[in-house]
DNA sequence: AGCGGCTCCCTT
DNA sequence: AGGGAGCCGCTC
């Protein structure tokens, strides 16, 4: 039996006699003093050996068996795989499986009201004009819950509750209704050029096969890959199976939705972690009960239990948020083909920036490749061209390159609309004191406190650690003398409005759009031209279909480039390809203009030319030379505790027990760049390892050699893609 | 993850 | 002696 506890392994408990347990059934089982939900995760005859077995006095019996289709071979093999993978224990993993705890209750059914079989008139309850227009609306309506009525009568819950107690109305109890219709795969979708139509079919082909494949689905943005892929989903839906996408952020799929809709004729069924509990439990039980056909959803959704998965899309799949960086640390895109292998069924990786993992994969072998050179439509790529700001230096105090604002008013003037990209929250990332030189730094995390203008608050952006802007300096006291140093994108808003006063200009960062419909209403905004420029960080980098967008201007592309990232060039290089994507999707051309101290950077030099492939090309050759991903690989050991001491005690006993030999190197400890974190101090060990090399029993043995305090813990990263 | 059991140290 | 907060270890 497998509970959703982080424990080490299995537990093992009695059937009571008569009851029927398969291996994946949902069951009550008692443990200590409570009682908790887990499945059957295989049968004691089964196990092989009888060593490790606990003493069959000990044994209890499982209470019950609950309402929920069993949980298939294939989610059961993919949490145990993960767990040996991640080293984590099984437990934690499936624990991600049945974070619904709702979704194995009984249905508690809902209570709706109709009218009684009275005549209101007759009865002896006085007739409010208000209970008169909760009669007039159920007068031939079916029954209905009392929040609805109450809402359309324009009235309180408790006055359909209390009719309902006069007699006037009657209850009665729903089933939930679940809305999760079949989409039809066979709707005449949009109308496909050659090349989507080829890739569309070869799709179709794996999906109709049944067998497991990896296919990568590489293609410039506006080359129509979504319609591609839905010819996968489409197939799987005519053969009765179930779908799912895997897409990055969830909160910004509106145009997604829409255009499945438009394919499907209705909405597909989405899953992230900011669903309303009950929606969660519907949906889970949908997913459960084969109802809900096709799911999109961020990484959690790895873990639904479709009980016939027929394809697995994974969109945008060298986007880094797929990693999880926290509890089970793994990789999304990685673990979707590993669920796909034990499923027997076909995984679409699309990216118009593929990673470097995928595209060694493909030329090894174990993928396969479908490409979509041209945008649909014909509409050309829009020209990028690098402004260097050693020669075209903005005026004090500003962060728009000549060349850039002329350029903007360009666009303006043609009334079209503009982009700035600009990574970077908030009014400025560094507060300084004039007077002192002290800078204002988070007391839990080693990271500068970033001033944010619009509320007057400092924030940390690891920890949420969030004061009132200060009056004085916290260090010599002085008064006015804090100052903002460098720009964020609230600061890059304030001087487009020194600049054109007039501009209808948007700013959208995670913490400006208030929610999933806010966000929504933005990028309708946009879309209808209401905004002549739009100035963003991250969020606007993908998805979005702008038809009178034509200018992108990224206001510092060398940010991501700084630091000993790995994946430093790699993830700048697809985030700036991306962003310049927003430009010139329609008959108007696109330009890009990347401002940087840099131009002869790789990733811009790539950038300006159009070279992808040369650029990934040199980049792997790199890689390959120094062993690293993904020719190598890499695990790395973060040491963390509230007291440093104690971290660094543990950090140097890791370091003197590493393994060594047959290609194998460790680095480190040594402090991590985060080096306090949420009030953790924190210490890094890497492990470097030759590709070929499993490296789970290295690390399993190495942890387990050093013996640390229970406020001191040590994580396992495998495949680590962040190095803070 | 809970939950009990234990220690430690402060209160009275 | 009484008793609450933090730490540890166990749960089939």
């Amino acid at each position: 039996m497998l509970l959703p506890l982080p424990l080490a392994g299995a537990y093992d408990y009695r059937a009571p006699p008569g009851m029927a347990l398969v291996p994946g059934t949902f069951v009550r089982v008692p443990l200590g003093r409570r009682e908790i939900a887990g499945v059957v995760w295989d049968r004691m005859e089964d196990k092989e050996g009888g060593s490790g077995e606990i003493d069959a006095a000990r044994l209890r019996d499982v209470s019950e068996v609950l309402d929920a289709p069993p949980m298939s071979d294939a989610l059961r093999g993919l949490i145990d795989w993960i767990a040996a993978y991640t080293l984590a224990p099984p437990g934690a993993v499936l624990r991600m499986a049945m974070n619904v705890p709702a979704a194995l209750e009984p249905p508690r059914p809902i209570t709706a009201y109709r009218r009684a079989a009275v005549d209101p008139e007759a009865s002896d309850v006085r007739l409010t004009l208000t209970r008169r227009r909760v009669l007039a609306l159920l007068a031939d309506s079916p029954a209905r819950p009392a929040g609805e009525i109450a809402r359309e009568a324009g009235t309180g819950a408790s006055v359909v509750k209390g009719m309902a107690e006069a007699g006037l109305l009657e209850a009665v109890s729903l089933k939930p209704r679940a809305d999760f219709a079949r989409p039809d795969p066979e709707r005449v979708g949009p109308i496909l050029s050659p090349d989507q139509r080829a890739a569309g079919g070869a799709l179709r082909d794996w999906v109709a096969a049944g067998c497991y494949g990896a296919i990568l689905l590489d293609g410039v943005p506006g080359a129509g890959k979504t319609e591609v892929y839905f010819e996968a989903i489409a197939e799987a839906l005519r053969r009765g199976r179930q779908a799912l996408v895997l897409v990055p952020e969830i909160a910004l799929t509106a145009q997604w939705l829409e255009r499945f809709e438009r394919r499907f004729g209705v909405m597909p069924a989405v899953w992230h972690s900011d669903l309303t509990q009950a929606r969660r439990r519907e949906t889970w039980r949908a997913v459960a009960e084969g109802e809900a056909a096709v799911v999109v959803a961020a990484r959690s959704g790895l873990f639904l239990p479709f009980p016939d998965l027929g394809a697995i899309i994974v969109d945008e799949e060298h986007d880094p948020s797929f990693k999880q960086e926290e509890g089970v640390i793994y990789h999304a895109r990685d673990m979707a083909v590993v669920r796909a292998h034990l499923s027997a069924i076909p995984i679409v990786l699309v990216s118009a920036t593929p990673s470097l993992e995928s595209v060694a994969n493909v030329e090894a072998g174990r993928y396969d490749r479908l490409h979509l050179p041209a945008r649909h439509g014909g509409a050309a790529l829009p020209a990028i061209s690098a402004v260097d700001m050693r020669a075209d230096p903005p005026p004090r105090q500003s962060w728009l390159s000549p060349t850039l604002r002329t350029a903007l008013e360009e666009t303006f003037a043609a009334g079209e609309q503009a982009m700035l990209f600009l990574n970077r929250r908030g009014y400025a990332p560094l507060t300084l004191c004039r007077a002192c030189g002290h800078r204002l730094q988070c007391p839990h995390c080693t990271a500068w406190l970033v001033e944010h203008r619009l509320t007057g608050r400092l924030m940390c952006h690891h920890c949420g650690h969030d004061v009132a802007f200060p009056r004085e300096c916290p260090s010599c006291g002085a008064e006015d003398s804090l100052a903002a140093c460098g720009p964020g994108v609230e600061r890059l808003a304030e001087e487009v409005a020194g600049l054109w006063p007039d501009l209808r200009t948007a700013v959208m960062a995670s913490d400006t759009v208030g929610g999933p419909e806010a966000a929504q209403e933005l990028v309708r905004a946009v879309r209808d031209h209401e905004i002549d420029l739009l100035i963003g960080t991250q969020i606007v980098a993908k998805g979005h279909h702008f038809p009178m967008l034509t200018l992108v201007g990224v206001v510092d592309a060398d940010l991501g480039l700084a630091g000993g990232d790995l994946r430093a060039a790699e993830r700048t290089y697809q985030l700036l390809y991306q962003v310049a994507g927003r430009a010139g999707r329609e008959a108007r051309p696109g330009r890009v203009l990347l401002q940087t101290y840099m131009p002869e950077h790789p990733v811009l030099a790539a950038l300006v030319s159009g070279d992808r492939d040369g650029f990934v090309a040199a980049e792997a050759e790199a890689r390959r030379d120094h062993g690293m991903p993904p020719f190598g690989r890499l695990a790395a050991l973060i040491v963390s505790g509230p007291r440093a001491d104690e971290v660094d005690q543990v950090a140097r006993a890791l370091g003197r027990r590493a393994p060594r030999g047959s290609g194998v190197l460790v680095l480190g400890p040594a402090p991590a760049p985060l080096a306090l974190l949420r009030g953790r101090h924190r210490r890094r060990l890497l492990l470097k390892a030759p590709r070929g090399r499993a490296v789970q029993p290295l690390l399993r043995g190495w942890v387990a050699a050093v013996k640390t305090p229970a406020s001191v813990r040590v994580q396992v990263d495998v495949d680590p893609y962040s190095f803070l």
